[in-house]
DNA sequence: GCCAGCACTCGGTAAACTTGAGTGCCAACA
DNA sequence: TGTTGGCACTCAAGTTTACCGAGTGCTGGC
């Protein structure tokens, strides 16, 4: 988030600075839209903290604001609209950091502290908890378990020349690949593999395991552990982590009310791939909030989303995001996604741990 | 579905009949009806097979449907809607059982000759395909493993005093239940107990295990196992195989165009509790088509529902459904949901039987 | 029993009008 | 010079009115 530039000079401002008067217009213009959904006049802006004016004296400010890029107007003889510029500087001036109300706060203590079960339940679960906070769909991407050692590995015989790799981790998820052996394995074989592998690997974390398996002595059993190795090393390249949970879609339907809209937003938030993805990029760029088109993907340019990524002791890994029409409560957004990030990491750190 | 009522006297019929030509008319209102969602007028009756008679007495036989509760009018002067006892009528006296056009079929032939990779995988890309195929939302209920043996126990230390039960099943899912050690337990012990657990519950299905693990002659190990034994037990009645399926839920919102609609149903779909319930009642009532309030669900009243059960290897288990207005497409809902459930269950009996 | 004809109904669309929130501009003021 | 009250103007939304036409129910004749 840019820091507010204070080397502006007062005449000439830079772009992305204004004077102080206009930026509390635009700051009340902002909230008052979010809270109505209405084309805002220079009516209800007098009064508003910082601005101790008339409504002539707001609305010339309101067409330099329009001039400058920060408002819109839907038509002459209506009210203004924020543009996505106007969002952003709305949202990189918040004056605090923005505070979930007593409710909301005792709402997610009381989740977090009845928290319990496997971990895919609880992230789901967890993207209901935010769509519920916001009143927006909530989007929960599983944390990629890299950092967890592994506990177990075993080698599951399924068919006569399948069988199935096994590997448990230390924060309680579990990963499978099936490998096709290419000929008939005994049970015993397999069980040296297994055990073998189980050494090699055990407490070493996915995205670092030995390339080799150290040999046995039976040159049928380094064969199978070979291929088992081969496996579990699959996995830790597949995006197997980038499991999407999204919450609340049902929230899109209140946010827009042309049908088509919510068709194609809903439509893409069916596409697990694209919309991880999209919150990688977002995070990538630095962004905690992408208004509009800044996230440069046409189809949800009606919306705005906010990251933040999940870090489970220290090392991040993991999104929690919220969409929802570019109009949103931002500050209650942010804190909303913040604190939930905060303690779904908190409490996978801990699962990770035990 | 009930049999055509043969035994019906041409005077005075039972409710559930209709003379040949009500019957066309109804059919014709049905048809014409699902494709425009507009009221539909004597006139566009008129020629419609088995309807040989003017728009006069199309309009007296309508006002005659109209009181038997067949059909309703939205206000005077406007043309006829089915009812729920309409289609009702219409589903149940389908002529043909209705056929999917070749280039769905193709759909399904390549869908299903490359489907790969993991059973949770193919349930949630088979819900895509059903909503594909018919533009309705589709849900597919993955099928409980009962009947799959065990192949494998395993229990793995998580922490002190934690343990992870690890089962793997012939169909190549997994499933995994925690325990709660009641003291410190060592590796070795853990080890003997798995082996222990092993032993008793291989090649059990999960709905058929053993009460009791043999004793080892050591206590210690007896006891984990028979905690092992407890958590492996515990996964049989947990409802596990009713993990829910929802895709194209973005069609609801092209399905109503009140979008205060397509909110609540879509908030319904978010409850998979409710959804998964919701089917094994329609199913369990012998129904596979549920239209409007038949299923009893008041929330759902302006959507139908169509159903059928996955069967694998004989054993029905699983679901497969679909979700639309009242107005939808039965024809082709039910020929889609019919070849889809099967191939899915072929699909699936050749996976646990690998 | 069927059907052509006819008067009638009523939702939907379009045009004309009204209302009011909101604007831009300007002259006067501190 | 920046601010303000006043004023004429604009335009979306709501209301009224009129009209159209798809569709109906009814009836008398075949």
């Amino acid at each position: 988030m840019p820091a507010r530039n204070h080397a502006a000079r007062a005449t000439t401002v830079p772009e992305d600075d204004l004077d102080p008067r206009k930026a509390a217009i635009l700051t009340a213009v902002v909230n008052e839209y979010i809270a109505s959904a209405q084309p805002v006049g220079s009516q209800h802006v007098v009064g508003a903290p910082g601005v101790n004016v008339s409504s002539a004296t707001v609305r010339a400010e309101m067409v330099a604001l329009e001039g400058e890029g920060y408002l819109a107007q839907p038509h002459t003889s209506a009210g203004r609209i924020p543009t996505d510029k106007g969002y952003r500087f709305f949202v990189d001036h918040l004056t605090r950091p923005g505070m979930l109300d007593a409710a909301r706060r005792r709402q997610v203590r009381d989740f977090f502290d009845h928290a319990h079960g496997e971990i895919e339940d609880m992230l789901e679960r967890t993207s209901g908890l935010l769509a519920d906070l916001t009143d927006c769909t909530a989007m929960v991407v599983g944390p990629a378990h890299g950092p967890a050692p592994v506990r177990s590995v075993q080698l599951v015989a399924l068919g006569p020349r399948v069988a199935l790799a096994v590997v448990v981790l230390a924060d309680g998820t579990i990963e499978k690949q099936p490998i096709e052996l290419s000929n008939d394995v005994a049970d015993a074989t397999l069980a040296a593999a297994s055990q073998a592998l189980q050494g090699a690997l055990r407490d070493h974390s996915l995205d670092a395991l030995p390339t080799a398996v150290g040999p046995t002595g039976d040159p049928e059993v380094d064969a199978v552990a070979g291929a088992g190795l081969e496996a579990v090393r699959a996995l830790s390249t597949a995006d197997a982590g980038d499991q999407l949970y999204v919450g609340g879609s049902s929230r899109m339907a209140a946010a827009f009310d042309a049908v088509d809209t919510v068709r194609s937003v809903l439509s893409i938030l069916e596409q697990q791939l694209v919309v991880v993805s999209l919150l990688r990029d977002v995070l990538d760029r630095g962004l905690s909030v992408a208004i509009g088109t800044e996230h440069g993907f046409e189809p949800l340019a009606s919306c705005a989303i906010v990251v933040v990524p999940v870090s489970v002791e220290g090392g991040a890994s993991g999104t929690v995001g919220l969409l929802g029409p570019t109009r949103m409560n931002y500050p209650q957004a942010l804190a909303a996604v913040q604190v939930v990030g905060e303690q779904l990491g908190a409490r996978l750190g801990e699962a990770a741990r035990s």
